[in-house]
DNA sequence: GTTGCAATTGATAATGAGAATCATTATAGT
DNA sequence: ACTATAATGATTCTCATTATCAATTGCAAC
């Protein structure tokens, strides 16, 4: 259901760009669903087998990040990570291994999210800067690691 | 004075590693002090002009990562930027331009810098994870690019 | 259903950040 | 001053990612 509606919404959100939604890009869109967190084209590709070639990987997040469809995520050198963007999947943050750098979505309760944005506002006046996004990353060991 | 007791700090952190100081190492550190936030090698590279090179940077900086002098910062594709790690200059956090990707460093008051410390800890809680450190980044636009 | 256009493909070559190499140089301890 | 070995600097290599190109395909219009 989620993952049908997901795809809906993706399929909008192409069509708006007019950006056609192949088959490739459909099992990618899936993947990103299914992930519990940011994942590298490498990652996508060891999951998806033959389905969809390491050179489509890269080319369709490209093209998703251009569309506004997935957001890159940061933590590690000379790899990038996707996620979907939060307008589909909603806002949240992100736990990073210090050890093997994978990274995990975290959404905190609205409470928390509450300070955490009257933290931000306030640092963004203090230095004269109009925040348009934040993003809080927590480092320590994964479940794997530990 | 500063910059001096910079680099008496780390001359013994690198002495503790047996790590030798050179003049190049020595001319990145104090390029690295003056700095208002992290900075790629090619960054530091065109700052110093030929005194020291490219591939030196590099190496450098991998080694002084190493030795807990530097710190890596990843908020740009396929480009790791450095500042001087927590301990030669206090917890802070960073403002990246979404324009230009450029990073600021901005430490924040203890008040502010209390209740995240708060809301991470209470993060930590809710999903069974240490936290060994964080890291708030705000989105904007920088003072050039707006 | 058919057609046309241009987006997209997939394998491969190219690119750029960063790591490795090697003969020579320099640091730091004695 | 001597010595051991880390570090150098220019160049080559590696790896994640982008560009290329002839062939294929998605999708809107009819």
């Amino acid at each position: 259901m989620a993952q049908t509606n997901l795809e809906r919404q993706v399929e909008t959100r192409l069509r708006e760009h007019e950006i056609r939604l192949t088959e490739g890009r459909r099992t990618l869109i899936q993947a990103l669903g299914k992930a519990d967190g940011p994942k590298s084209a490498a990652d996508l590709h060891s999951r998806l087998g033959d389905q969809v070639p390491l050179s489509s990987i890269y080319r369709s997040l490209s093209v998703f990040e251009d569309a506004g469809v997935v957001s890159p995520h940061y933590s590690t050198k000379g790899v990038t990570r996707y996620e979907l963007a939060e307008w589909l999947t909603g806002h949240h943050h992100h736990l990073v291994c210090v050890n093997c750098g994978v990274v995990e979505d975290i959404e905190i309760d609205d409470r928390l999210e509450t300070q955490l944005e009257a933290i931000v506002e306030e640092i963004g006046r203090d230095v004269s800067f109009a925040p348009v996004d934040h993003a809080l990353e927590i480092d320590g060991n994964c479940r794997q690691c530990q």
